[in-house]
DNA sequence: TGTACATCAGTGAACGCGCGTTCACTGATGTAC
DNA sequence: TGTACATCAGTGAACGCGCGTTCACTGATGTAC
């Protein structure tokens, strides 16, 4: 009996220049597809040829945006903090009367399990927090800003909720806090003890603003 | 002009077979270097060959001891746990008099900048609660059973304060996930915007038992 | 508007490096008699 | 208690691998005239 094998090479697009708008694209497309793969795995764990081909590219081109894969980690951090400010902005500056049941949502939906078991974690100062110091001081630094301006933001949202009296910048320090202790617990024991991950998940919710 | 270069190379001690107790004085040994070493720079930022050089040792002997560093990785973290839970212990059973003070103390320095910004952070939960997951299933059942160990010690100690009138294991829980919360932002803005570290600290500090 | 050519984003092979792990070797320890 | 020998913890060279980064090459784009 006589086998054929038949190999199909399918081939990239030939080579040839970009024109600068695609290339333009190309940079975001990098920098979004390498952010949340960071987000999910860190950086260490996600190689360049990983990210770039997330991004349909070829790792060699990475060097032609960025000086290096630490520059795109500092940029990274960037991307998911104005993401993250946005977010909030949105309660910030949502309808007087919805308000307070918005920025309650929030934090429900924060420290929900679904939350928990996602792959990759939705918050920049959860995901990043542990992972900028060692990253270096550039990285430092765009968190420092990211999380100061996502500070600035929520105290707008829950100085706008009538229940809560008086609540200040210190009052929007507490909660987040408390939001990224107990969801960085909760996601850290999930897959061992669901049971006790879904119990730190109700005790922060329990303690923190609900109405 | 002659130029005489002396090369004196320090020698290892001979190869020689170890004694038993002496080999699990060793075991004991590389586990202590490589969890203060891990708990400093995470897991893959610390070689095979850097934390037996800590321990004193040459990286090929590892294996006489360790299927593999993952499972020094989980060993690591059940080491960590000991200790955390052996401090809060102690908190727990001090005489009744001193009970209250000992807690807010412990909390207190939980949040102190020196805290923050010691390169090796105290608290295991902190360490390894980004690095368990990405570590595998044992690190994080490792890390799940020391954390609800930590947390019943800690219920126990907070239930001895007078003042907080019915502290529960939720209390215990909320208290807790703010401390981690409140330190991993801190440690995280330190190096860029040192005044903006020590606010989140000192809300976070301002919003737990004090006394 | 048309023509000639330099530019430069993308490709994928290749580089050097450090890592986790393996292995042949050593010789004091621990054991069998 | 003394002797003969197998065991095995420690050593350091070597292995294969994947990583970040470099580079020669391509050819459409963008520009100078």
């Amino acid at each position: 009996m006589m086998m054929v094998i038949i190999l199909i090479v399918k081939r990239k697009t030939p080579h040839m220049r970009i024109s600068a708008r695609k290339s333009e694209e190309h940079r975001k497309e990098i920098i979004a597809s390498a952010e949340k793969l960071f987000r999910a795995k860190g950086f260490a764990a996600v190689s360049v040829a990983e990210f770039m081909r997330a991004a349909g590219l070829t790792h060699g081109g990475f060097y032609n945006h960025f000086a290096s894969k630490s520059e795109l980690e500092v940029e990274a951090i960037r991307h998911a903090c104005a993401q993250a400010v946005a977010r909030v902005e949105k309660l910030a500056h949502a309808a007087a009367g919805q308000r307070h049941s918005a920025v309650a949502d929030y934090i429900e939906s924060y420290l929900s399990p679904r939350a928990r078991d996602a792959a990759t974690p939705r918050c920049a100062s959860l995901a990043y927090g542990g992972e900028a110091p060692r990253a270096g001081k550039d990285a430092c630094a765009a968190l420092a800003e990211g999380l100061d301006a996502y500070v600035e933001t929520l105290t707008t949202a829950l100085d706008a909720v009538p229940m809560s009296d008086g609540a200040t910048r210190t009052r929007a320090i507490q909660t987040f806090a408390a939001m990224v202790g107990g969801l960085y617990l909760a996601r850290a024991v999930a897959s061992a003890n669901k049971a006790f991950s879904d119990e730190i998940l109700a005790a922060v919710r329990q303690g923190l603003p609900r109405d």
